[in-house]
DNA sequence: ACCCAGGGTCATA
DNA sequence: TATGACCATGGG
C-alpha cells in the first residue's frame, strides 16, 4: 500500500470489526483464568481447554494456591484434555510458585509495561505471545499480541516489507508502533485477526479469497 | 488416515 | 542466530 500503516492499519480493523463485530475476549472470569487459559492453550485449539478449564474448577484447583499445592501428576491429569499436560503442569505450577512467591498475581500484574513483561518472560513456559496475551487480556496494558494467524494475514499484504524470518518483534512493531497504544485496540484488533484466519480466510495460498480483505492482499505472487 | 490447533523449551551447529 | 525434536489430546 502507499498510505502510510498508520492509516492502513485502521482501515483493516474497521473492516473486520465490520465484518464480525466484537469478540468478546478473552472468554473468563479472572486473571487467574487468563493465565491459565493463556499456558493451556498453546498450540492446542480452544475447545480442548475449556474442558481442561471444566476439570479444574470442579477439582477445585482454582487458585494459584491449589495449583501450586496438587501434585504435578495429578495436576497433569486434571488437565489432560488440552495436550502437552506434562509440560503444561510444569509450567502451571511454575507461574503460580513464581507469583506465589513474589507478592500475588495483582503485584506482578500492577507493574508497568515493560516491567511487567520482562517478569513474565522469565517465567518457565512462558514465551513472548503467552506473555502478551497476560499483559492484555489480564492486566489489560497495550502489548500487541502476535501469533501465527497473524503473521500469516501480514505475509499476505503488501503493506509489510519485513525480512524473512522475522522475528515475534519485527511483526509485533508493525502493529504497535503504528497504532495508539490503546489496550481496548489492542484486545480487540488481535482477536479479530484470529477470527477471521480461522473462519474465513484460506489457509494457504498467496492471498485471501472473497473475504473484506481481499483486495488489500498481495497479487504479486499470484 | 492425515492435519493442525489462540507456543515454548531445549539441544545442537 | 536459527533450525529441529519434542511435548499429546481431540475435532475436522
Amino acid at each position: 500500500m502507499t498510505a502510510p500503516l498508520s492509516e492502513f492499519l485502521p482501515e483493516v480493523y474497521r473492516r473486520l470489526y465490520a465484518a464480525y463485530g466484537p469478540q468478546g475476549w478473552w472468554p473468563g472470569d479472572s486473571a487467574f483464568e487468563v493465565v491459565v487459559g493463556a499456558i493451556l492453550t498453546q498450540s492446542t485449539a480452544w475447545g480442548n481447554v475449556e474442558k481442561a478449564l471444566g476439570g479444574m474448577r470442579a477439582a477445585g484447583v482454582w487458585s494459584f494456591e491449589a495449583v501450586a499445592a496438587l501434585p504435578q501428576a495429578e495436576l497433569a491429569d486434571v488437565i489432560r484434555s488440552s495436550g502437552y499436560y506434562n509440560a503444561k503442569a510444569r509450567k502451571l505450577q511454575a507461574f503460580a510458585n513464581h507469583t506465589l512467591a513474589r507478592g500475588g498475581l495483582e503485584r506482578l500484574l500492577g507493574q508497568d509495561t515493560a516491567a511487567l513483561r520482562v517478569e513474565l518472560l522469565s517465567i518457565h513456559g512462558i514465551g513472548e505471545e503467552t506473555a502478551d496475551d497476560i499483559i492484555v487480556y489480564a492486566a489489560g496494558k497495550p502489548s500487541f499480541v502476535m501469533d501465527s494467524y497473524t503473521r500469516r494475514i501480514v505475509d499476505r499484504m503488501g503493506f509489510a516489507p519485513l525480512r524473512r524470518n522475522a522475528g515475534y518483534g519485527e511483526y509485533q512493531s508493525l502493529f504497535q508502533d503504528n497504532l495508539p497504544a490503546d489496550v481496548g485496540l489492542f484486545n480487540e484488533f488481535h482477536a479479530l485477526l484470529d477470527h477471521h484466519a480461522k473462519t474465513t480466510c484460506v489457509k494457504r495460498g498467496p492471498r485471501c479469497s472473497g473475504c473484506c480483505l481481499a483486495d488489500l492482499c498481495w497479487t504479486g505472487g499470484g
